[in-house]
DNA sequence: GATGACGATATGTTTTTCTTATGAAAGCAT
DNA sequence: ATGCTTTCATAAGAAAAACATATCGTCATC
């Protein structure tokens, strides 16, 4: 059994050494272990170039099983885990980047108040890389703009919040552009990934045809600071409107309707023992945002 | 990972000695792997009354867990075996007791032919206990009358057949009754589980309303000889009519229509490996069926 | 043709798992 | 109650498995 545990490393690492200090041992004993492993099934699963390794076909069918059952053991931790009550001991939480600063300093604070022997351990990604973590069981749970549409993943929605157009303070009087007009200004966008950024971009119905002149930015932090430099405009979630404009001179209103918005939902894996514990989780994520937002 | 295969084995049997048994272990070994998996896992799993063993409502979930996982790691093989190429090695088929003596013969031969290497298990049962058998892992595919509705059970159409009206030599030149008449009659049914009665019972609209005077019988070849005593009439599928006919006064005729009928298929656990192999047996066992019958 | 990276093999040691023997608790009958 | 039986737990030594260190072989690369 415990052939599986390293053949699922070797699978990822593709190399016997690191593998091997994955699984804390030494080469030898992976390599003994794999051709055992390939003995018992009476097949070969693992491509032994000389520069690298690489898995058969069967190998790699075989992988993707093993990588399933391993994640059904792992999460037999965590069924004990739920039969103790309320929510305790490591649980990964994923945030995507538009939303962490915001919302991660309050949950974490009334998470820990409601929830003591809870050892939370945020991590920020987007979207795409998220889903990935959690699919393959390296997240517990994770803050992400609904829907994600992953079959296998349950997603249990926290709160809608607008967004709000952030334009240079000298434009404050200006009348509040429509999508249209908010076309042919310069907007600044998050860099690709970002699922903030599709759907400011599906908001201005941009489509694919983005405007030349258009920038970039990795944070709304920066969106907002350059925005305060008189470089264009761009939007923000309603949550980050607080922290972000107090430091640039900017303005902020809200758009006419239909007013843009987006779904913000804790999702965590179908087959997680933890879920009922997740929903408690998500309940006190839910008035954490509130109350503050 | 030995815990779990004996837990298994264990939550089975209620029974350590039975289980230490079944797992070819002595009762002390497994006495101390069940106390090191509870140990490891930091709760309970099992309560150890003094007359019997029960498991704890967390070892209940667990075991069902547990049974999923092991279930995966046993395909593990067949997805070994279906790269080999054609169908080889053990394949436990299970056949509902009213196709099994008229279609096994046929396809044991032609399967044989076809896969030299294949090493065929068959089973008789009613279709609730195969259905059960195949998704606990026990069978790997089984011939029943479709459908059978079963959510991660694969359902593949072989062929559909007829009902034949059987009754006294003597009535040979009597008209043929249709459904609302031979509801009159009386009418021999197999006994309870059996899908053919069913079908038949529904097909005559008898409802769960039964006529008293019907009588029950445990095999096809008991109804028909029943019959050829005079005792009553009965339906049996085409399939059987050769067989059973030949030995009994009795004297067989379509059914006017709506004729009566039922759909055989194979069926197997959708996650089965061997699921391309298993399509290949179908076709076979389609022509086989085809051919006789 | 020397070098370096990588995996396979060899051998002795440690760790784990198992068996046999024995013990303790609880139902059951006399 | 007292002895008997069933059933699981514990103890200690034996067998098996897994492991680490040291070493070798192979192949790409320079």
């Amino acid at each position: 059994m415990k052939h599986l545990r390293y053949f699922e490393a070797l699978s990822q690492h593709g190399h016997f050494g690191r593998a091997a200090e994955v699984c804390a041992i030494s080469q030898p004993a992976l390599s003994i272990q794999m051709k055992e492993l390939e003995d018992i099934l009476g097949a070969p699963l693992i491509e032994r170039g000389a520069r690298q390794i690489s898995l058969t076909p069967l190998g790699v069918a075989f992988a993707l099983r093993v990588r399933a059952i391993l994640q059904g053991v792992d999460e037999l931790g965590d069924l004990v885990r739920a039969s103790f009550g309320p929510l305790a001991g490591r649980l990964r939480l994923g945030v995507i980047p538009t939303v962490a600063p915001y919302l991660l300093p309050r949950i974490m604070q009334d998470l820990t108040l409601r929830f003591p022997d809870l050892d939370l351990r945020p991590r920020e990604a987007i979207t795409q890389r998220l889903v990935e973590d959690l699919t393959e069981g390296r997240l517990d749970a994770a803050v992400v703009a609904l829907p994600v549409s992953e079959a296998g993943l349950t997603e249990y929605p926290l709160f809608d919040e607008e967004f709000i157009l952030v334009r240079p303070k000298k434009d404050a009087d200006k009348p509040v552009p429509n999508p249209e007009t908010l076309r042919e200004m310069r907007l600044l966008l998050l860099e690709e990934g970002h699922c903030f950024r599709d759907q400011a971009i599906s908001f201005c119905k941009l489509g694919s045809a983005l405007p030349r002149d258009l920038m970039e930015g990795s944070s709304l932090t920066t969106l907002v600071q350059m925005v305060g430099a008189g470089i264009g405009v761009t939007l923000i979630p309603q949550m980050a409107v607080g922290i972000e404009t107090r430091s640039a001179e900017v303005s902020v209103a809200r758009l006419p309707a239909p007013r843009p918005s987006r779904s913000i939902g804790l999702v965590w894996r179908r087959t997680n023992p933890l879920a009922s514990q997740l929903q408690q989780m998500a309940e006190v994520i839910r008035l954490s945002a509130r109350s503050g937002g």
